[in-house]
DNA sequence: TCTGGGGTCCTAGGACCC
DNA sequence: TCTGGGGTCCTAGGACCC
């Protein structure tokens, strides 16, 4: 059997944790820039508040109803998470950590003779230790598990399994939509096609759902039918890519402070890649100009590629403000940029060139950034940054109104 | 004035090879 | 009326996930 477990309201639970008489009141929280809602409690579900609203249209509803609006704190809810996913890896032989707030567990049939009790067990054991309420759904496959933890949500006791017996009745009641790994688009056809629910997915035929929805279609088939197609893994896979970039918080018209505002992804970037051990062969720099849903926006972009894999912020920094000279443009009304890291190499498996004509300030340059992450790891990130950076007004600093008042 | 940020995987089609 | 067969690699775009 294979479980999931989803911390319910997970960002709303972490500023539960932080600030406890956030409990029973409704709450929000706000993606970055003060953008839109991410994360709601219950209270604040009732209330109809969507999920995705931009805030600026829902203020004064918010305002009006008394509901606590909180500005995300991403690194900070990251820290819960990795409690929450140790106090899981206890419980099972085999732990995949999906996403911040979801986790799949192995149950081995042999180990666990009543996956229910056990599931219980675990979701009382992350209360108590990690602070964070969980909802967990048992099944055979990892589609159905999703289904399950769904309505562990609506349960009582928060636990919800989907055994050989009830399967026929879940599909049934279960509307395409509802699906993981089904989409809007793939949902409104399959809805034109007369395939209104799990139960009808399922029943298709195979070569049918493989013709239309590739292979990944004819997995979740499978899985819907109970035949366990995506093993949970506790591998941890290496990044395909790393992203950093922001909205900023204001519009930036000057190559400066373009400048600047990259740079600071860049650094955040080259910190991840160094965490992971790894060397980027291509980076691509993006900036946005204009609003996405208001007026008109457009993105300008560029990538370069390396001969060899490289990690350090000075060689990050200096291919990405080559593309950002090569690709701004005077007089445009900037809002949005960053740089994405890929093609990665292992940075402990360097491949040699057959003629040396590595730079010679390579060696130097990585170690001073793995320096420079030693420190701001030791002392808090931010202790240590280039003298470029150090201005006082930073238009690019996203806006984040609503942190708790520090005493 | 205004709507986040970060990922993965799959396919089709083009270019190229013998 | 009519022009083979088999392969690789890369990219852009779509769809999906949290």
């Amino acid at each position: 059997m294979i479980a999931l477990c989803d911390c319910n309201n997970f960002f709303v639970s972490c500023e539960r944790l932080f600030r406890p008489e956030l409990q029973g009141v409704p709450v929000v929280v706000l993606s970055s820039n003060d953008g839109c809602i991410i994360s709601r409690s219950n209270e604040a579900r009732t209330m109809q508040i969507p999920m995705g609203e931009p805030y600026f249209r829902i203020k004064g509803l918010l305002d009006a109803k008394g509901v606590a609006v909180c500005s995300g704190n991403l690194s900070a809810y990251r820290e819960i998470s990795d409690k929450v996913m140790r106090v899981l890896s206890k419980y099972t032989d085999s732990l995949e950590v999906y996403s911040i707030d979801e986790a799949f567990l192995n149950f081995p049939a042999e180990v666990f003779a009543d996956p229910f009790e056990h599931a219980a067990f675990i979701r009382k054991q992350v209360g108590r230790l990690a602070g964070i309420p969980v909802s967990i759904g048992v099944a055979s496959s990892k589609t159905l598990a999703k289904l399950a933890s769904e309505r562990a949500k609506k349960s009582e006791s928060g636990v919800f399994e989907i055994s050989a017996v009830c399967l026929r009745d879940i599909l049934m009641s279960t509307p395409v939509e509802d699906i993981w790994g089904i989409g809007r688009r793939s949902a409104d056809l399959l809805r034109r096609w007369g395939v209104p629910t799990a139960a009808h997915f399922a029943d298709k035929d195979p070569l049918w759902i493989r013709k239309k929805f590739t292979v990944r279609g004819l997995m979740t088939q499978c899985e819907l039918k109970g035949q366990s197609c995506m093993p949970v893994s506790s591998d941890e896979k290496r990044p395909q890519s790393i992203q950093v970039s922001r909205t900023w918080g204001s519009v930036i018209e000057s190559f400066d402070n373009t400048a600047c505002a990259i740079t600071e992804n860049v650094l955040k970037a080259g910190m991840l890649l160094r965490r992971e051990k790894l060397l980027a062969t291509a980076l691509s720099v993006f900036i946005r100009y204009g609003y996405r849903h208001y007026g008109s926006c457009g993105y300008l972009s560029r990538d370069v590629r390396f001969e060899e894999g490289i990690m350090s912020d000075r060689e990050l920094t200096d291919a990405a403000l080559e593309i950002l000279r090569k690709i701004f443009i005077p007089g445009y009304r900037y809002t949005k940029g960053g740089v994405t890291l890929s093609f990665f190499e292992d940075a402990s498996f360097r491949q040699k060139k057959l003629f040396d004509d590595v730079p010679p300030e390579r060696a130097k340059y990585e170690k001073f950034s793995s320096a420079v992450d030693e420190i701001n790891r030791r002392l808090g990130r931010r202790a240590v940054f280039p003298a470029s950076l150090a201005v006082k007004d930073k238009p690019w600093k996203p806006h984040r109104e609503h942190l708790p008042s520090r005493p």
